[in-house]
DNA sequence: TTTTTTGCAAATACTTTGCATAACG
DNA sequence: CGTTATGCAAAGTATTTGCAAAAAA
């Protein structure tokens, strides 16, 4: 757990009500799942949290959590990271930063010169030792927007 | 093609010379995968870069791609994008970004004001509307590091 | 001619779905 | 109680691997 009690009290709290908000009923399953995914600053997938849960929860299924997390995704309390589809390649080794869609998950390359030479934090070199820095901007692609 | 001419052939040079230097040998199937993915700016996947390329190639076959596609990887002309085992997800929703370990796939976050605000360039709306931008920072996590 | 690479096919891993039962509100 | 959510099992995708045959150097 990387994450303060209090911000955890608090995330719990719109959890709570972004269920109830969409008359969705408020489950154990759904308190873990959230609660656990929550608590983390790893950013798990499914088999991770299910692995995780299991031990206190030995009857939760796979495929709840997984259904679970996507319900979230859809209520906005969650994001999803990286690709919906599998992975991506990328050839282009010039400087440049990616718009992806959170509806169908195409991406774009961006070029934008303020983006290039981010200045990284010192404190990175606790984590490990950075590379390359680039832009992520998420949201909706204009063929999505136009099939509304 | 979104790429141009010159670029194309700087980037097949390129490819030409890390193969050479590493030994290995320069093969229709390699050639045929690498300048697909270079001249495009959308970031296929395996099977999308497969299902283009069967109309010139009939013989390819996936696998073939996908050992590509990681070996280019490993060769360090082709960056892959998103996560290496599956979806994952996010349940933070206070400002933040993300370090990704290149070499296992782990992703921290990390919290830097500076990022937190990026002015983003207006040609976006020509791409889509654009919700959320955060920083992604690719390198080697410590653990990683000292496994070395 | 030697070594690397390919294609095939099968194995593995990941994710989603239909449906009967259980459980929230 | 009525409706929604869960677990199971099976189906659907995505990705990787072993190996004999083919092809690059």
């Amino acid at each position: 757990m990387r994450v303060s009690r209090d911000k955890l009290t608090k995330r719990m709290e719109e959890f709570r009500a972004a269920l109830k908000r969409a008359g969705l009923k408020i489950t154990p399953q759904r308190l873990a799942v959230f609660a656990r995914l929550a608590e983390e600053d790893s950013h798990p997938g499914a088999r991770a949290i299910h692995g995780k849960l299991k031990k206190k929860m030995p009857g939760l299924s796979l495929d709840t959590v997984y259904r679970t997390l996507w319900l979230f995704v859809d209520l906005g309390i969650v994001e999803n990271m990286g690709e919906i589809d599998g992975v991506r390649f990328d050839a282009n080794t010039e400087p440049h930063h990616h718009f992806i869609c959170r509806k169908c998950g195409a991406s774009f390359d961006i070029y934008c010169r303020d983006f290039d030479d981010l200045k990284l934090p010192g404190e990175l070199s606790e984590i490990g030792e950075a590379m390359k820095a680039m832009v992520e901007v998420r949201g909706i692609c204009r063929k999505c927007l136009s099939r509304k």
